[in-house]
DNA sequence: TCTTGACTCTCCCCCTACTGGAGGCTGTAT
DNA sequence: ATACAGCCTCCAGTAGGGGGAGAGTCAAGA
């Protein structure tokens, strides 16, 4: 019988973590004095302690390691536990290499800007809205405009407010001067009628998005794209649709309009008017 | 202005995620209603939000992410921490390898075997320790008998005692019928004096020591040595040094003895009189 | 027998990066 | 006026222990 001090040196397990083991039940001392609380353990046990840090290596969790230990289980349900926790760890190991080579180029881009690169990249999910929207082809990029009035004389006309920011879809697979074809869309809650010209529709989601937020006047736009589509190409994904701009905040709508006190002095050291996010949906390549 | 849960929306974070950032200061809402509590936050943030995620998604933690964005840190002072993370990451997915590896090796064992293997062999560190010790060469492994004769004439002799499990170390690199080089040793808490048969030494530690313990009678110890040499080999590991029989209970030493009340009732359950551990000190191969 | 110093006990708080819930205001739409 | 969604704070919990306080125990030396 060895105190746990003489226990824990034996089996190279801290003292703590013993009293934590007989705490969740996974290894009872062999016996304990009732009067003073004194663990007592047994040479027996590093059998099982062993076996504990055995699986524990592999990566269960104490629970697993005492479900595994107590409950008599057929060797075809501990083949399936192991085989499940091999295939959580391939894809943690992937995952893990994929950060990796994130941190690289990242700190590749560093060393080659020699400072914190502009735009931050994140890849999120987005859900589908219901928009309403206006489909057309225009002259230029820079013609966005009467469609913009278009959808808000519709939403005045039938009482509609917007309840999130409005977007541009751009549907060309690549960049073109003119005869740019776009949506125009406005999310709204609930649905209305549409006519020729204003579809409602659901405006899908996207498992995997890659988006960066630019600051400041459209005339600088095309950096945020190029950033945008470098990480994308760098970090190995392959765009799966037409890219948005989402309007954060833009002078010409009024989503972003507070009654809320204190705005004032917020605005007062606002930087940018403008704040747009660009989004891709992506996938794997 | 967004409240907490349209800024939520928009960039995708839970609205539990931004108070807890709120807390920690990192991301703190542009304006705090005095009244109500309620939080507003500017388009701005999502900037800055964004920078947050994008550097917790490289692996570094809240705390490093602060400091990043509000110590205006040198772009020297960034390298370095990039740096750093990445040898963090590139250690860690190696070390995850080495897991799936185990996992994988012991997942073949059970679908071999059909059941759960009986040795669990495991890692640890073995410090050094103060050693009263007989090396010499005996005709057969069974002859160690008049070695601890004397060993523990001379513990008595100088009225010494035994302060952890004695062991018996092996130097032969291969495994011999006769003519064994052995050393026998009692570890002890001072040093006293050597003389020609007896030394007294620090017995090195090692810092990746191989163990596996095995119960029963010291006729089936080889099944013990096969088990532990084979997980050596199948997990890429190389053994350095000579092997180690610590003797964790042994009918012939009394260190197992015990005063403690209940060591009775303890015996009469217990299974096996001797229980020993085999250690090689190994490396990574 | 007394003392001393090394162990041991329980209990509580701490860590990460949040999540969930209770109970109570607030804001907006009908 | 009322309903209901949204917001607030505070508390508890996660896995696997680490650190420490305050109090009780054990064994050896004087």
């Amino acid at each position: 019988m060895f105190k746990i001090g003489d226990f824990s040196r034996i089996s190279q397990v801290s003292v703590k973590t013993l009293r934590y083991y007989d705490e969740i039940g996974l290894l009872k001392p062999a016996w304990v004095d009732r009067f003073t609380g004194y663990r007592y353990y047994s040479v027996d046990q590093s059998h099982r302690l062993n076996r504990i840090l055995a699986l524990k290596d592999l990566g269960l969790s104490l629970e697993q390691v005492t479900r595994l230990l107590d409950d008599h289980l057929t060797s075809e349900q501990i083949r399936g536990m192991l085989r499940m926790k091999r295939a959580e760890m391939q894809q943690r190991v992937e995952e893990e290499q994929e950060r990796l080579a994130r941190v690289e180029a990242r700190l590749r881009q560093i060393e080659q800007e020699d400072r914190m690169p502009t735009y931050d990249i994140v890849l999120k999910k987005v859900e589908p809205q219901t928009v309403v929207a206006i489909h057309d082809v225009i002259p230029t990029y820079g013609d966005q405009g009467s469609l913009w009035k278009e959808l808000s004389v519709y939403l005045e006309r039938h009482g509609a407010k917007a309840i999130g920011p409005s977007l541009t879809i751009y549907y060309d697979a690549e960049y073109r001067e003119r005869d740019v074809d776009v949506e125009v869309a406005t999310p709204v809650k609930e649905l209305l009628p549409s006519n020729e010209r204003v579809t409602i529709r659901e405006l899908p989601g996207a498992e995997l998005m890659a988006c960066v937020i630019h600051r400041g006047s459209y005339e600088t736009l095309d950096q945020a794209y190029t950033a945008l589509l470098a990480w994308i190409e760098a970090n190995g994904y392959r765009v799966t649709g037409p890219g948005r701009e989402v309007y954060l905040r833009c002078p010409c709508n009024d989503y972003d309009a507070p009654e809320a006190v204190g705005y004032e002095e917020y605005l007062a050291h606002t930087p940018d008017a403008c704040v747009t996010e660009v989004q891709f949906p992506v996938e794997k390549a």
